[in-house]
DNA sequence: CAGTAATCGAGACGGTACGTCTCGTCTTGGA
DNA sequence: TCCAAGACGAGACGTACCGTCTCGATTACTG
């Protein structure tokens, strides 16, 4: 989280949820852009000193309302599917990103915290600690599974598997510049593991 | 362009550029968020009702300032170099692509381009059309010809391919995810040929 | 008149018409302070420029443009009356000028005036000179017949006599601190003969 | 005043002094038309949101701005002087009006007073209840004294008196028709008197 | 269980920027 | 050659938010 603290036992957890959902709220009806600290406040019927007192600016607040929308508050992260069949398993993990990304109650808030992140180097590296960096290593768990049972290449690096997989359907999304389907990421699992499956 | 036409042809030509060059300036000096029609215009020597009088909002006139940035005037785009040895030729573009990022003067101004774009689906087509298709079309022509050299398998979804090449460069630089480094795009061009390399 | 004088000859007395009619519409319709220079061009079908190549600001416009309702064009002003009975020469021209204040076409344009002269000393002394001097000189004419006839105080100022029988009406008028009646209009002479008449 | 009330309890009394303190400097430096709400703003050290919180428009704020100078905050009104002679007392208190129409400090504050009272007339009501109604039942106190003591005609109505006596005085003032001096206050208590005095 | 200290909702404050309107000047193209 | 049409630089308008600040009124630890 990004909140500061200057006491933070006698902190209202009542006003810091509903401060979280209001502006999950306005993202979703009113667009990143048009969403204000004082429309925040009102809604979720807290003084804008509540806000200013926990967070230092509006990106700080959006940040923590899509975190607690992605996030599990206990820190831990999901292993992915592990059936043997890498493929099949990527196809599976692929497809859910497909459709997080046609949910507007996902895609709005999503596309705000890039928008903040874009901006921002020092919630870029937040964020890649606190929320991409576990999934990563999740993902990055079921690929070495994968390269031990010889799926694949035993030299690939990662990182750049999981860029060649997912930066496509990344910046489609982000830029709209093609069609988000359950066959365009199958075309990108197989595109991956042709590059790097095992020979 | 994105300019609306009140009576175009008696337009200050001199006022366009002066708008358009402060526009690009001040996101160099002071980051694209901070940047306001305010500013541009008593930079520009222009009263704000010439910026409103020609763009609908700070956005299009940055989109407007960042396409005259990189775009020839005449609409031509300069064709991909073609030696005959693809993976030299993919490695020389992606290479120029990793130096431009990295030019605070072109990375600042695309940076505001792209956040523009991710939030406002109008500008994001317009972007397609009069920046990207023209480029990504030179670049396919490059892919083509390697396919029928037999380089490049005759059957690959060459928009595909264009996506695992520069996706993930995209998104380092977009995110700040990792370093952007001329090994890096090899690596890249190496991953894309062996995914759709004629085999 | 207020225009200054590039070269009068060529002057287009069709737009100078339709500038000052349009000019007092506007005035009624709107009101003083809502009043534009590009209403008046636009509404008397005339390009801004020939506005201010023939008016300074639209405060001489304004006053132009009340002159003329007032004024005959030749300068001349008519008479009062002259019955030879004081009292009922001046209560029909007094009724008269009650009369004119309640009519809102002459109404408002002359309270446009009556602002642009309070707050401007040299549209002040045009106006006392190309207007109110004439017609106070036609006033004091029939003062004078009054003098000569033992009906006023052969020593009277006269110009306090118009101040004292005038002045309260028009401080009614401008400020609304009272009904513009006839009857009013009656005591007004009643005092300035029983202040300034014969003893 | 004419002030809107948002949570007065709230209100900054520093601001609003400032605020009435320096649209009074203004309006005696650059004249009444040529301030704005920008300028009183900067000079009183205020966000113009302050200003728009408590007051409608420019007029209001030099409404008030006015008011204040004149006004006897609690609103009480001092007497006008008694010594038993009507004309010597008058004499006086129209000699003192003509010495503050002298004054720049008043003269200025006080024009831009009357324009907008001239042209709003929810304005003028106010300034007739707030300003003018105490100041005058003041006036006819000391005439009905005079009336009392035999000094004035019992019958004399007494607004009119007071507009004999007052409105010439106003209208060479506002319209700039004639000097204001002295001996004119004595001609007009004169003529007021010989109108109205008791036979 | 009272005292007290921090947080809370509320909202006024000094500011900055917005997007619109009007001013008075300058430019252009058709009559 | 004139002039309507209208773009221009300038700057005020009134509004929306920013982030800070003061208010009482809870609220929850501490003595």
């Amino acid at each position: 989280m990004v909140t500061k603290k200057p006491d933070a036992t006698r902190r209202s957890e009542r006003s810091r949820r509903a401060i979280l959902a209001s502006t999950r709220e306005l993202i979703v009806e009113l667009g990143y852009a048009k969403v204000s600290i004082d429309a925040i406040a009102a809604r979720a019927g807290v003084g804008k000193q509540t806000i200013y007192r926990w967070w230092p600016n509006k990106g700080a607040v959006v940040f923590d309302s899509v975190l607690e929308l992605s996030a599990d508050p206990s820190g831990a992260v999901a292993a992915l599917p592990d059936t043997g069949d890498l493929a099949a398993d990527l196809r599976l993990v692929m497809r859910a990103t497909v459709a997080e990304f046609a949910d507007p109650a996902f895609e709005a808030p999503i596309r705000a915290l890039n928008t903040e992140i874009a901006n921002d180097p020092d919630l870029a590296t937040l964020y890649r600690e606190r929320l991409a960096a576990p999934v990563d290593e999740a993902k990055k768990d079921r690929l070495r599974s994968a390269q031990r049972a010889g799926q694949l290449d035993a030299d690939a690096d990662l990182d750049l598997v999981l860029e060649v997989l997912y930066a496509p359907l990344y910046q489609r999304w982000l830029l709209r510049t093609g069609p988000l389907t359950e066959s365009y990421a199958d075309a990108l699992v197989a595109a991956a593991l042709k590059a790097f499956g095992a020979s």
